[in-house]
RNA sequence: UGGGAUGUAGCCAAGUGGUAAGGCAACGGGUUUUGGCUCCGUCAUUCGAAGGUUCGAACCCUUCCAUCCCAGCCA
């Protein structure tokens, strides 16, 4: 980008030579040290295991929208491939056809490219291989290694026994494989209704491991499937399915989340038994963050119950909604590397991904001017109906951002918060007597406060300093406050999304015996107000990421028509001022 | 009360027998035409607890405590 003077406002993704989406999930800016699953990967490389090769897959469910606990999945199975110069695969683990939908396989894919994933043409699903699975099952009936079983589901739990209790076995255990075999064909075939027999695989009833209880592999659904129609009507479970996915695609390393961590001695099992390739399943910690919630479940129930406006509300902790909120990607992988890779439970302040945020959009942004809260002043003695143009730069610290010209006017808007009428200590900014800076403008000394009949200030009274323009002090003096403003004449009215944390206490998730996360939602967490723009930001792209100066972040959202932007509020910037009043 | 997993600062997290990294947050200060950024400084005599082994223990042993996961024909 030419370092020369322009109007059109500068965007992150135009000044950068590397577009987002095609930089790997896997290059935070910060380097952490090796956690534990890259120290196993280091040392299977190193022991030969798996001939030096890494293959990992990201395998969602495609029955909701990705979210910010994907992302540290996304982030290391993408990023750990990356890293040792392996692959890693997009499979949707479509096994449940009454809670999947084309809709979200759409999502998925645009959310992991989004955030950097790269899956090529390896794109795979585990229906691909229901043929394939079903040959797998047929193979362990044979092997006498698994039975079809007569039970109800309510009877297989009464057999289950407890979690110090051992199982009973089903009476059904003991079937030929002859008529296993039949009773399983006859399922395929639809012979059966719902939840009528399922197919178990025939471990122990009395194993301390309930997983191992005899665990179902397969179930009669007679649903519609996103991909394969009405061609089935039994599907296989998550535990059967999952294991042989990644042995078919010859992954090593099967990364997944603490939760599955009894799972995998059926992971283990059904490989075993069958004798085929067998990769390793790696647990790790799942992600937690404050004044959130990270369950598929609770964030269905947000987008349903219209608690939100959908999955992209910038509230949302989904990726589609973080990208609306204006959150780059490149700040999530940053997050997801600085909260690190381990095994303990553990729950992520709000505060490191902001900070991961502000430190992306501060490098990124270009600075404008927008006043929220307008308070009109009027500077008595600069001449009616003139109009001046300052240059000012798009960012302080990068030349390559350009500047642009801003109008100036005798009737201009600053923050409201920007005076008082009687200043705290340590005050910095406009009030009666005191003189501050307009940025890049004047300096300006506030002569007198107009109010109406309730006390409210309706515009102020101001003079300039013609010897100030730029703000530059014309005589050394110094002004304590440099506070932003946009021209009445040339302001540009925009409607403005404030947001705020969509729960108002740190842990929603711990809500009471019957209450729920929803008793929680901060009802502040959006605030919708009409703001003044300078003339510059009527030329934004939705999406584009600006700062607000002494605002905040703030990204044009696709609500915007030609009259009327809207604009999000990424995050604000860090106020030490705000902390400073609050504390007296 | 069965099995599994985990406990290092307010929050993440290194550390794997040689005397507690780093980041976020917080706090103090410098700088500043954003009360932003940035820079400098402070922040664990102690690693869930108690015993033991050792010249030496967050790391090894024993016991105890706490938290999380598992009784779907969900994933």
């Amino acid at each position: 980008m030419a370092p020369e003077t322009k109007s059109a406002v500068p965007s992150p993704a135009a000044g950068s030579s590397n577009p987002s989406s095609t930089t790997a999930a896997a290059e935070p800016a910060s380097k952490p040290g090796v956690d534990f699953i890259r120290a196993r990967i280091m040392e299977d490389n190193a022991t030969g295991r798996y001939d030096g090769k890494v293959h990992t897959r990201f395998p969602p469910e495609p029955n909701g929208y990705l979210h910010l606990g994907h992302a540290k999945s996304i982030c290391l199975n993408f990023g750990v491939a990356k890293e040792f110069s392996g692959l890693c695969n997009l499979r949707f683990d479509d096994t449940n056809p009454t809670k999947e939908e084309q809709e979200y396989v759409d999502s998925i894919r645009e959310d992991v490219h989004w955030l950097g994933g790269d899956w090529q043409d390896r794109e795979f699903y585990a229906s691909n291989y229901f043929e394939q699975l079903y040959e797998y099952a047929e193979q362990l009936i044979k092997m006498g290694k698994a039975y079809v079983d007569d039970l109800s589901a309510e009877e297989i739990r009464e057999h289950r026994g407890t979690l110090t209790e051992p199982g009973r076995e089903s009476p059904w255990r003991n079937r030929s494989v002859e008529e296993n075999l039949d009773l399983f064909r006859r399922m395929r075939a639809g012979e059966f209704a719902d939840g009528e027999r399922v197919l178990r695989a025939k471990i122990n009833m009395a194993s301390p491991n309930l997983v191992m209880r005899d665990p179902t592999i397969y179930r009669i659904r007679h649903a519609e499937h996103h991909r394969t129609g009405n061609t089935w009507c039994i599907y296989p479970m998550y535990d059967f399915t999952h294991c042989l996915s990644d042995s078919i695609e010859g992954i090593t390393h099967s990364l997944c989340t603490l939760e599955f961590v009894n799972n995998r001695e059926l992971y283990d099992w059904v490989l075993e038994t069958l004798g085929v390739y067998h990769p390793q399943q790696i647990e790790f910690a799942r992600l937690n963050l404050t004044y959130t919630v990270l369950s598929k479940r609770k964030l269905i129930q947000l987008v349903k119950e219209g608690h939100v406006q959908g999955w992209d509300d910038p509230r949302m902790p989904t990726l589609s909604g973080l990208r609306r909120r204006g959150v780059p990607p490149e700040a999530l992988r940053e997050f997801c590397s600085r909260i690190g890779l381990a095994r303990a439970d553990s729950t992520v302040e709000y505060s490191m991904l902001e900070f991961c945020v502000r430190e992306h959009l501060n490098a990124h942004a270009a600075r404008v001017m927008a006043v929220l809260d307008p308070i009109k002043v009027i500077i008595e003695n600069y001449p009616e109906g003139q109009v001046e143009e300052f240059d000012m730069p798009y960012h302080p610290e990068d030349e390559s951002y350009g500047s642009r010209k801003v109008p100036f006017s005798r009737e201009i808007y600053i923050e409201r918060d920007d005076f008082r009428l009687d200043p705290p200590k340590k005050y910095h900014r406009l009030a009666p007597g005191v003189e501050v800076r307009l940025r890049y403008a004047y300096f300006i000394t506030c002569r007198e406060a107009v109010l109406d009949e309730n006390g409210n200030i309706t515009e102020l009274r101001c003079v300039y300093d013609p010897e100030s323009r730029g703000g530059q002090s014309p005589d050394g003096r110094k002004v304590k406050g440099t506070i932003h403003w946009v021209s009445g004449a040339h302001a540009l009215p925009a409607e403005v999304r404030l947001y705020e944390q969509l729960f108002s206490v740190e842990n929603p998730n711990a809500a009471p015996e019957g209450q729920s996360f929803l008793d929680y939602i901060n009802p502040q967490s959006l605030t919708v107000i009409e703001g003044l723009l300078e003339p510059a930001l009527a030329e934004l792209a939705v999406g584009q990421k600006v700062q607000f100066e002494r605002l905040g972040y703030f990204c044009k959202d696709k609500d915007s028509t030609a009259e009327r932007p809207v604009f999000n509020r990424t995050a604000t910037l860090r106020d030490t001022w705000a902390k400073l009043e609050k504390k007296g």
